[in-house]
DNA sequence: AAAACGTGGGT
DNA sequence: TACCCAAGTTT
């Protein structure tokens, strides 16, 4: 049993003095910071990596940079931006907290935690960023930097069945009443910068005198994983000079809300596409988070768009309106061949 | 409460 | 190449 250092302040100051030298203040969410914002980012940054969500963060806020301006898009405007992004969800629920703040709270971005913890996709490391970088209140947070720093500081056992539960009481715990901006930032950026999953930099932390774990190296997590299923998947992709036919996608199972070819996956022999005057096909394989999926795609050249007989929800898109949908990362990148 | 949810960086 | 894993939340 290895007992909890004594005190709290010494390494929160550590964090704090060395966010205030090192700290990547040039990131595009830490300036002219508001509820809204923060929210933003940190939503994007959800397993999300850094530098993956600069672009799309930038483009994102040009857009939209307040809630006022967001307050009347639609879900398709956001799944928009957020094509190519990933976990799609997640702009999903932006939306619906938008139109929750609009009702609710005469759209005015919520300032208490227990607001901010009831609106979809927020949970409490995402109340805890918003109310600790906006609002400089101190809250804890526990994203993946600040668990990793601090279950090696105290050298926590993360095989442990109720991990999540420590880590949370040690972060509360470390989390400090003032400078709750700095030490919150400060804390992620030590993790991304210093206290690095592979190989940390002990030498340059400022926590290496009281750290448990300091100048340890560590194995990589071998984490028993099941096998991932794959899926076969048919496509057909109908377009004419002008324009694409896609669909908006209907099922849980992924890419919800997106916009794709027709889906033949059952090989069903459908007769709404007429014979296109030319005709190719590729296929490509993509992975997702839990299927590996091996796209067929057959791509059918019409002349001119044509009425489809369906109840699918679908649409000939103009090929120059096509970044006003939201679309998957493969489907974007082949459409793209043909714009 | 384990599994679902995307995509790309880095080794 | 293959594999881990990333500013997590929801069901």
């Amino acid at each position: 049993m290895n007992s909890i250092n004594k005190n709290s302040q010494e390494f929160s100051e550590g964090v704090t003095n060395w966010y205030l030298l090192n700290g990547r203040e040039s990131l595009p969410w830490r300036r002219n910071v508001s509820g809204y914002k923060v929210w933003i980012s940190e939503i994007m940054l959800q397993q999300t990596q850094v530098k993956t969500v600069i672009p799309f963060y930038k483009k994102f806020i040009k857009k939209y940079p307040n809630l006022e301006s967001i307050s009347s898009a639609t879900e398709d405007d956001i799944l928009a931006l957020w094509s190519g992004l990933g976990f799609y969800r997640r702009a999903k629920n932006i939306y619906k907290s938008k139109e929750i703040i609009k009702k609710e709270y005469k759209n005015r971005f919520p300032r208490k935690f227990n607001e901010l913890m009831l609106l979809p996709g927020i949970g409490r490391s995402t109340a805890g960023a918003i109310m600790s970088i906006a609002y400089k209140k101190s809250y804890p947070i526990l994203d993946a930097n600040v668990k990793r720093v601090i279950s090696r500081y105290e050298k926590i056992d993360m095989s442990d069945k109720d991990v999540m539960k420590k880590l949370w009481m040690l972060s509360e715990f470390l989390t400090p009443i003032n400078n709750i901006f700095e030490y919150t930032q400060g804390i992620m950026d030590l993790g991304a910068t210093v206290c690095i999953s592979r190989s940390p930099n002990c030498i340059q932390c400022p926590l290496n005198q009281s750290c448990k774990s300091a100048y340890e190296t560590f194995d990589i997590n071998k984490k028993i994983k099941k096998e991932k299923s794959k899926k076969k998947i048919y496509f057909t992709l109908a377009h004419s000079k002008k324009s694409f036919l896609l669909f908006k996608k209907n099922d849980k199972t992924f890419w919800e809300s997106l916009w794709i070819p027709y889906d033949n996956q059952n090989l069903k022999k459908s007769n709404i596409f007429k014979e296109p005057y030319k005709s190719e096909v590729k296929n490509l394989n993509h992975a997702l988070s839990h299927v590996d999926l091996d796209i067929t795609i057959e791509i059918f050249d019409y002349k001119k768009p044509f009425k489809i007989e369906t109840n699918l929800e679908h649409q000939w898109i103009n090929k120059n309106q096509i970044d006003k949908f939201g679309l998957p990362k493969p489907i974007k990148s082949i459409i793209e061949n043909y714009v």
